[in-house]
DNA sequence: TGGCCTCCTATTGTATACAATTTGCCTGCG
DNA sequence: CGCAGGCAAATTGTATACAATAGGAGGCCA
């Protein structure tokens, strides 16, 4: 997308995850439109973008909304994750390269380094995971299955989860990701999808758990 | 979407799938404007549509060209179908009731009364099958696995493997109906998602025989 | 008082004019 | 003859004005 739409998407999309509007209200076109600082035309365009990723609603009569994920929403969305990153992680294995795998163990280094000292650096880490699991989906060279992944990884979603991390949980997670590298090298497809299954169920039940405890606390 | 958006859709998809179009030929806004009778504006909407549908793609540039289907690409939509109608399929089976499945089971009578005579009633089986599964990803009850789903399922493809189908094939297809409807009586998710890929994976190997076919006769 | 009808307002949908970008040609220079 | 540069045409992107539609408030009648 261009620039004005761009901008739209960015913007509304940290709006809408900034927190400050209440998930169920109403938003209008306008209000968009003045929080993205371009007009209606772009901020349609961006709303269908925000609309496909549920993070707005649409009701009946067309006005929109601010989505409210439930903790089945949540645990769908990794479900759906699971089977999909899985099947791409299947796929990877049978393709990618030893110079493709070699970037990705750098990727991986990176990450551990973000992980493995005595503070860990969150922002780091999360862009390190983000294109290990990029490189991941590129590589299954599908590009329904990439579309796909792209409307469901909610990477607020992932930040959340990641801020719940212990910093044990971080080292896990690049551990996970030596184990995927490893079952790339064997070139063992099966081994590949489980590994990324369990890393994803790992996550949800992280950011599950995470969300109890927000629970209780109020 | 409403009225000129939602015919801008159905007319331009209508045009791309009639056959009269090349895959991989550029297409302007405006020309599909003047397909769909109305302005740029709701054409854009649709285009965003199809686009996500991966009936178009765009240039690095933002140029629009009409997609290009290879077998591997069809193979990957009947393979994701599988996984994710597999998965509504496990989901419909812990939770539909006596009268949604008895509600299935009239469908597919209607679907066996289309295939079982001397000539079969292909659109009256494509109805009939279109409502029957549908009603399983409905049952399924996850908003995304949904959403995602009416993305992949091109129903032309659909339409276009029915019409490769023998007699024999259109009745197969109505018997692992039966069975799944067995499936969700037993209460038996694996049951249920194990029919439901063999019915996909076969209906794949139907589409992919006759595109074989089709080359072998140019 | 309760329900319904109507009109007004808020909101989304569509068309169109204009801006920005890209492409490809055409010219001129080496 | 080839290539670089820039100009013109085609195409997409954005803003805005206007149209259509849905929701809600208020009044009217039973």
């Amino acid at each position: 997308m261009s620039k004005a739409s761009e901008q739209a998407y960015a913007k509304i999309r940290g709006f809408l995850l900034g927190g400050t509007v209440q998930p169920g209200s109403q938003l209008t076109e306008e209000q968009l439109a003045e929080v993205a600082g371009v007009s209606r035309t772009p901020v349609r365009e961006a709303m269908r973008r925000l609309e496909a990723e549920m993070l707005l609603v649409r009701s009946p009569s067309k006005r929109i909304f601010v989505a409210d994920w439930s903790r089945d929403d949540i645990d769908e969305m990794f479900t759906l994750r699971q089977m999909l990153e899985g099947h791409a992680a299947n796929r990877a294995a049978r393709r990618l390269t030893d110079a493709e795998i070699d970037r990705l163990e750098e990727v991986n280094k990176e990450l551990h380094e973000a992980v493995d000292g005595e503070t860990p650096d969150i922002v780091r880490f999360l862009d390190a995971n983000r294109v290990f699991h990029e490189a991941i989906t590129e590589a299954a060279h599908s590009p329904r299955l990439g579309q796909v992944l792209a409307m469901l990884v909610e990477q607020p979603v992932v930040l959340r989860t990641a801020r719940q991390y212990s910093a044990e949980d971080l080292k896990q997670s690049a551990r996970d990701h030596d184990e995927l590298i490893a079952a790339f090298r064997a070139g063992d497809p099966g081994w590949a999808e489980a590994v990324m299954g369990s890393h994803l169920r790992r996550a949800f039940h992280t950011f599950a758990g995470a969300a109890e405890d927000d629970a209780v606390a109020e």
